[in-house]
RNA sequence: GGCGGCAUAGCCAAGUGGUAAGGCGACGGUCUGCAAAACCGUUAUUCACCGGUUCGAAUCCGGUUGCCGCCUCCA
């Protein structure tokens, strides 16, 4: 059984069949740099990374490419609003865009095309539309006609005109057919503009992606991904520019993601509930939000809440505390041959073919994290059994348990880091949140120690309960005391008063 | 108005023809001086509603209701 995906295109899923034999070419619309990139834009990027890494782990040769649209209306309004040129908008929010990929750890594309790079290709295609009847000039415009594009409206499912039934288009005297849109836009005054045949200008929305996906991938390809909302029109429109520019099929497979909620509602400007990437990285690790995004399959939408966030905080947490303890029991124990027999053994190995089956199946990573979860629960049941700890073997199948998870774990970007540091890190952002040092819990730690050999627990007890109420939770144990951080409190101080539903 | 999608327990969320994964929460238990953590057990006879197809449906078909998205910039 191969790989098998849904395809906005059939609305159906398929089998995954490459065109090029052991390689797979992929596209994904990258954002508008005129802003800070929002955890919508962030779960594009780490759904496609998903994608992006699964295939390579199936050992499929990718070449991926995500544009960056750095020519538009938005970021020539942004430039005349902060007084400055378009181009220094579109660079400073390329670097946001990219400092935010690499804080969320996703693996870099192996091309990242600007538009403003790419004038000739984008010139050279808009040519190849009007030589071949598809689009035409009009006072220094060129529009392309989508009456005479025979397929337009097979991605988006809607007919020519129905969309002129309901159109909410402007009046624009230059356009045949208000369904027209812009290949090419004649220079404002003050706009950035490039030389062309039809005059200084710049390109329309769609052209680059056409442009940019043909140079670098050829016709057709694999797989273009993005946003549900780019369904119509941009993609749409591209189907329709390169299958008329080039006379082939442009792509086998249209990958869509869902939309991120924000507490049920619709995140936009309008209602100021826009989330920055770098807010919630702010707040919470980067694997926490990787895990939350493959926590809900990447079609479906996902409603990012404090609660939910929160939610997965903790089971990773719990993930780390087993890797943590199985880490350090590894350390003591050195090496041992692996114990080869009981429950843990045998889940072990089925647990690639498992995860598998569920990335082949749609890239299922809500299945995954349901797999990892009940294997951690066994790593737990083996960790709570006495003997088996006590045995070398039985540490060395543990570790080799933990290490699975990571090798696996690398295609969601989840359990990558060094348990220690990464309970530590937790640690450490939580005391400060909560305003303590870890000398003065340790110090009360040994108070309450010696309390309790003095068996007066009544003020074991108090100490215990009077760091409880500073956000730190106390776990006795064989080994002795530990303490923790309890994370709810230290998001709840974190949360601004009343912002939480 | 047109098009598309979704509706699974208190909450989050898999499951597309064979009799409901997983997480959070809650409750009971083991452990503990007591807790915490971890583990064990319980927690949906049922998948918005109505009808149909089928030996059999959460899964397919038709209808109803509700929610969401797109049709204008949007990941």
């Amino acid at each position: 059984m191969g790989i098998s995906v849904y395809n906005t295109l059939t609305g159906k899923k398929e089998e995954l069949k490459e065109v090029h034999p052991g390689e797979i070419r992929m596209y994904v619309c990258g954002p508008t740099v005129y802003d800070d990139s929002h955890i919508g834009h962030g779960r594009a990027a780490v759904v496609f990374d998903f994608i992006h890494r699964y295939l390579e782990f199936r050992g499929y040769k990718v070449t991926y490419v995500r544009n960056y649209t750095d020519v538009d209306d938005k970021i020539i309004n942004r430039a005349n609003a902060d007084g400055v040129p378009a181009a220094e908008i579109s660079e400073r929010y390329i670097k946001s865009y990219e400092s935010d990929m690499e804080a969320l750890h996703v693996a870099k594309p192996d091309f990242t095309p600007k538009v403003s790079g790419h004038m000739p290709d984008i010139i050279a295609t808009i040519g190849a539309l009007i030589e071949k009847g598809f689009a035409y000039a009009s006072g220094g415009d060129v529009y392309f006609s989508v009456r005479k594009f025979f397929n337009y409206g097979v991605l988006s499912k809607r007919t020519l005109d129905e969309m002129e039934s309901g159109a909410r288009v402007e009046i624009n005297e230059a356009k045949r057919d208000p369904l027209d849109f812009a290949l090419w836009k004649a220079a404002k005054p003050g706009e950035p503009k490039w030389a062309s045949p039809w005059g200084d200008g710049r390109p329309g929305w769609h052209i680059e992606c056409s442009a940019m996906s043909t140079k670098y991938l050829g016709n057709p390809f694999d797989i273009h991904g993005g946003g549900k909302d780019l369904i119509f029109p941009h993609h749409e429109n591209e189907i329709a520019q390169s299958e008329a520019a080039y006379g082939k099929k442009m792509v086998k497979y249209w990958l869509h993601n869902g939309f991120v909620q924000i507490n049920s509602e619709k995140m936009s400007k309008s209602l100021g509930n826009i989330l920055l990437i770098r807010d919630l990285l702010s707040r919470y690790h980067p694997e926490v939000l990787r895990y939350f995004y493959a926590s809900a399959h990447w079609r479906s939408p996902i409603d990012f809440s404090e609660d939910n966030l929160l939610q997965a905080e903790e089971t990773l947490w719990r993930f780390y505390s087993a890797f943590n303890k199985i880490q350090k029991l590894a350390k003591a124990a050195g090496e041992a041959k692996l114990l080869s027999e009981g429950q843990l053994w045998e889940r072990l190995n089925k647990l690639e073919d498992e995860f598998k089956e569920a990335m082949d199946d749609d890239f299922n990573s809500a299945k995954v994290i349901g797999i990892f979860n009940d294997f951690l629960r066994l790593l737990n049941q083996s960790l709570d059994n006495g003997k088996f700890i006590k045995n070398p073997a039985g540490v060395a199948l543990l570790e080799k348990s933990w290490r699975q998870l990571t090798r696996l774990g690398e295609v969601l970007g989840i359990c990558q880091d060094d348990p220690a540091a990464y309970i530590e890190q937790g640690k450490l952002k939580g005391l400060k949140i909560m305003g303590l040092e870890a000398f003065a819990i340790e110090k009360k730690m040994q108070e309450r120690s010696q309390a309790r050999l003095d068996k007066d627990f009544a003020k074991a007890d108090a100490i215990r309960s009077a760091l409880l109420e500073q956000g730190i939770l106390l776990e006795d144990s064989r080994e002795g005391t530990s303490w923790n951080i309890d994370i709810k409190q230290v998001h709840k101080k974190l949360q601004p008063p009343g912002g939480k539903k």
